[in-house]
DNA sequence: ATTTACGTTTACGTAAACGTCAATTACTTT
DNA sequence: AAAGTAATTGACGTTTACGTAAACGTAAAT
């Protein structure tokens, strides 16, 4: 079974943009391990040599969007959905549609998710407006 | 061990703005079980007329927080912190101020949050407008 | 030559957030 | 009185998203 061991093969390919684990890692505080978990749930497929994993653009991009995602509470499954929409290449009218469907249903998520957002950030707001004013008061009370 | 079980004992006190399990179940769409379970967590802590569970005003608000957060994506933990926040009285200066930079810090994850939303609001349009295209094309090709 | 650093696979462990029974109680309706 | 309906308390099961440990490979540095 030959398994190509030559290093600069891959990045004579792709010029040097390349990743490797612990880069990324670091980039994006993340462990390598959820990184790796990410594959396993096919939302990255990064390139082999041997067997090290190295990530291209495309993969990092992925990878930010993969955190994007997961900061907004979407799991994994869910982004995969959303990874899945973009890469489809739509043959038909009917599969368009469909894209367009799913779209619309996300973007319904997103516009509730506004909402939320700032419904809390407007009650922070003014629960820290009292705390202040509070504040003002045990101040000039002393 | 003597229970009451008198209904209107409770409901009298306060004046039928009682709610079930079942009310709050069907209102907010979500099981009962996970009504209990956020009680077990601490989050809840409805009356009790002999085993039965009665949700007032209060209870039925903080199940609206308690669902918004867990939209935003919020670990019921992280809703219980911002719960334990807001009903500290705050004796000190600087127990306000620990409070204050509290707030900050949840103020700072909305931010970013709120980004996170326009951007991925934002490349939804756009792929979105690609699809449109993208039909109208095949429509005007046909 | 061996330590160090980084990476790999395999596999079991875990915390969170419930789901899903099962057995029991209590009230209402027939 | 019997049956139905809604609620309760365990207790175990499940899914998601990794953590963690073991055992090993490879390459550079000392």
């Amino acid at each position: 079974m030959p398994v190509n061991t030559d290093k600069t093969d891959i990045s004579n390919t792709y010029k040097r943009k390349l990743y490797s684990i612990s880069d990324l890692s670091k980039e994006f505080d993340v462990t390598t391990r959820a990184i790796r978990f990410y594959e396993d749930a096919d939302l990255l497929s990064p390139l082999r040599q041997g067997r090290n994993r190295y990530y291209t653009v495309r993969d990092r991009t992925r990878l930010k969007l993969i955190l994007r995602g997961k900061r907004l509470g979407f799991s994994l499954n869910e982004i995969g959905e959303m990874f899945r929409l973009y890469d489809a290449e739509p043959g038909e009218v009917a599969q368009l549609n469909h894209i367009l469907d799913k779209i619309n249903e996300k973007m319904q998520l997103l516009e509730r998710q506004l909402e939320d957002v700032q419904i809390v950030m407007q009650e922070l707001q003014e629960f820290r407006q009292q705390c202040r004013e509070r504040l003002e008061q045990m101040i000039t009370d002393t």
